[in-house]
DNA sequence: CAATGGCTTGGTAGCGCTGTCAATATCGGT
DNA sequence: ACCGATATTGACAGCGCTACCAAGCCATTG
C-alpha cells in the first residue's frame, strides 16, 4: 500500500486557508477572483498568504483548471536584432501580468514551426504569438481548431487565423525605392539575404517599383539564402558591382547588409551618396549615427511585440481588441546616404 | 455531488496503455525510462502512443513527480546582442532534450532578479542558469537551499553557488590594453556605458594595466550609466576628446561604443589608427568587416550558453560535469584599428 | 410573512500522472 | 528440481488545486 507522501514544510493553499479561517476553496478564489470574496475574508486570506509566503503551485493549477497561464511565442531567429526588439515588447507587455512566456525558435523552417506548434498547443497555452503568415496547411488547421487567442506578427495578409499585427513589406520596399527614384537615382541595385517570406515580399516591392518606373533589370538583383551579416553585405555588394558596375544606388533588405555595403564603398573609395546611395531596412539604432548617416525604412518592432501581447491579454480578459488586424506602418528615414544626387 | 468531468476525445496515458495491452504505469515508464521495459512491451507502447498521437500532460507529470522539466534562465537584457548569442547557445543545447526554457529579464536589477528567482524556484525548475556573480545575499541563500543544478554564466568568481562558466573580464580588458601598449599607444582612453558589474571589472582591468605602465590618468576615463548604443559611443568619444584631446587610443567596453567612436573619428577626419586607435570588446560579427577593421576582445558567448546548458543536462543525467568551473577565456583580435603606431 | 433572488461560502470529486512498494516472471547455479 | 537474485510489471494512493453544485445568508418584494 502506498504511504502518505507528506511534504513537511511546504505551504499549500490549505495552510493559508486554515490560517485565514476559511475553506480552501475560498482561499483559491481569492487568487483567481478577489472581487468575489467579502472584504473581510479577502483581507484575511491576503495577510495569511503573505505571512506564510505562499506561492501557488502552477502545475496543480494547470491540471485542475485544464489550462495554463503560458503564452507561446514562435519566432524564426534569436540572433536577428529585429526579433529581439519584438521579444522585448512582448516581455514588457506581459511583465506584471500573471502570464509567462514560452519561447521557441523555428529557425526559419515551417516544418520545425509545425512541430513546435503541436508541442505548444498540446499544453493548452493561454495564447499564442506566431511570426508571419506562411504556415503549413496543417499548422493552420491545428491553430484554427484550438481555442486560444492567436496573433500573427511581423506582416499582414488576407486571412488572419485570429488576430494580426504588422505592416506591408511590399509597400515598405516600394516606398524606399520611390524615395531613391525621387532623389534622382536610376540604376538601383537590390541586396537580399536569407530570403525568408518577408524578404521575398520586399523583393516583390522593389521589383514592382522598378517596373513601374521602367527601370527594372534582373542584373540589378543579388540574393542569397545565407543568413545575413555585415560581412555578407560587403560580399554581396561586391558581387552586385561585378554584375552591374553602373549602379548608382543599392537597396538592402536589412541594415546589416547596408552597413556592410557602406564599408565596402569606403574600402573602394566610393563616395556615399555621391557615387553610391545606400538604403537599408528596419532602421536599427546605428543607422542614424554612422558616417555618413544611413537611410532606412523604420519599422515599429517593439510596438509590434508589445501590442501583440496586449491583444492577447485583452482577449483573455474578455475584452475583444478594437481591431483584430493592426497595420503598424513604416516610415522611410531619409538620411545622408541617399541624399539628392549632385 | 460533483459530476464526472469526462473529457471525451482526449488521449491520456490510460488510453495508450489499454491499446498497448499494458498497465498505465508501464506505459508511464516507457516515457521516462524505456530501458526498464521488456523489448516487446516497449515496442507495443511506442506504436500505441504514435497511433493515438499521445502527448503527455506536463502539468500532471509535474504535479505527480514534484518536479518540472523547465530550466530557468535569468539574463539582464534582451536587447544586448551578447545575450542573444548566449541564449542561442542555450536553446541549441536544449533542443531535442525533454527540457524547456523559462526565460526572464532582470533588466540589470538584482532586486528584480531576486524576485524572479523566487518565482522560478517556487515552481521547482529542473535547473537554473543565471547571469553573473553579483546576486543579493537573499538570492544566494535561496539558491543554496534549492536542490537543482545552477550555473552562473558570463564571468568567474571565487565562490560558485554550484557551477560556473565564463571568463575574467579583468584579464580580458588588461590584455586589450597590453596590446595597445605593445603597439606603441600611450594615452589610452576608456569608454564605458551601462557600467554593470562586468563592465566595472573591465574598467578595473584597464586601470590596473595603465597603472602598471605608469600611464594611468583619471582624465582618460569616460563612463555613463546610460545603456550602450552606437550613438552613445560617438557622444562619449566626443566627451573624451574634450577632456583629453591628446589621447592616441581608446578602449571601448563593447563593440557598439567602438563603432560609434569609429564613426565619430570619420566625422572629424581623424585617421584610424594613425591618429586614433580603437579597440572594442566582444568581437561582434561586424568588427571584422568594418573599414578599417576594428580590433576587439573575442569572447565565446555561444559556447558559454551551450556549455552552461550542457552542464545542467549532465548534472540532471547524474553525470557530474568534468569541471564545475569553466574558464572559456578570450582572445584579443588585433586588426587594423589598432595597428602599430607609425 | 412567505417567497424570491443575489451574493458568499463550502463540500466533493477528480484533473492525468508518477512514487512507492509488492508481486510476479525469469534465470543461473548447485 | 530448488533457491535466491534480478528483471519486469502492476496496484494504490495522492500530488495541490479548481469545477461544479448546493447551501447558507440576507435583503427585497408582493
Amino acid at each position: 500500500m502506498a504511504r502518505k507522501r507528506i511534504t513537511p514544510g511546504k505551504i499549500r493553499l490549505a495552510e493559508v486557508a486554515k490560517l485565514a479561517g476559511v475553506s480552501p476553496i475560498t482561499a483559491s478564489r481569492f487568487f483567481r477572483n478577489p472581487e468575489a470574496l467579502s472584504v473581510g475574508k479577502r483581507a484575511r486570506v491576503e495577510s495569511a498568504a503573505k505571512e506564510l509566503g505562499y506561492v501557488p503551485n502552477l502545475a496543480a493549477r494547470a491540471l485542475a483548471s485544464q489550462r495554463t497561464e503560458v503564452i507561446g511565442v514562435l519566432i524564426p531567429s534569436l540572433t536577428n536584432n529585429v526579433f529581439s526588439d519584438v521579444l522585448r515588447g512582448i516581455y514588457d507587455a506581459l511583465d506584471g501580468s500573471r502570464y509567462s512566456i514560452q519561447l521557441a525558435n523555428t529557425r526559419y523552417s515551417i516544418l520545425q514551426e509545425e512541430r513546435l506548434l503541436r508541442l505548444f498547443l498540446a499544453q493548452k497555452p493561454a495564447g499564442l504569438i506566431i511570426t508571419g503568415i506562411n504556415q503549413t496547411a496543417d499548422s493552420r488547421n491545428v491553430m484554427e481548431t484550438v481555442d486560444c487567442p492567436i496573433v500573427q506578427i511581423m506582416e499582414l495578409g488576407p486571412s488572419p487565423i485570429d488576430m494580426m499585427i504588422g505592416f506591408s513589406h511590399f509597400d515598405a520596399a516600394k516606398a524606399a525605392i520611390a524615395h531613391l527614384l525621387a532623389q534622382g537615382y536610376r540604376r538601383i541595385g537590390f541586396l537580399g539575404a536569407r530570403m525568408d517570406p518577408r524578404v521575398q515580399r520586399r523583393l516583390d516591392g522593389y521589383r514592382a517599383a522598378m517596373a513601374e518606373a521602367a527601370l527594372f533589370d534582373p542584373q540589378l538583383i543579388v540574393t542569397t539564402a545565407i543568413p545575413t551579416s555585415v560581412t555578407l553585405g560587403g560580399t554581396l555588394f561586391a558581387d552586385l558591382l561585378a554584375k552591374a558596375p553602373d549602379i548608382d544606388a543599392v537597396f538592402c533588405v536589412n541594415d546589416d547588409l547596408a552597413l556592410g555595403a557602406l564599408f565596402e564603398c569606403k574600402r573602394r573609395h566610393m563616395a556615399v551618396p555621391e557615387q553610391m546611395a545606400i538604403v537599408g531596412f528596419n532602421d536599427l539604432e546605428f543607422m542614424a549615427s554612422s558616417e555618413p548617416t544611413l537611410s532606412s525604412v523604420r519599422t515599429n518592432r517593439y510596438e509590434m511585440g508589445r501590442n501583440a501581447a496586449m491583444m492577447v491579454l485583452e482577449t483573455l480578459d474578455g475584452r475583444r481588441p478594437a481591431a483584430p488586424v493592426v497595420d503598424l506602418g513604416f516610415s522611410v528615414m531619409e538620411r545622408q546616404s541617399s541624399a539628392r544626387r549632385s
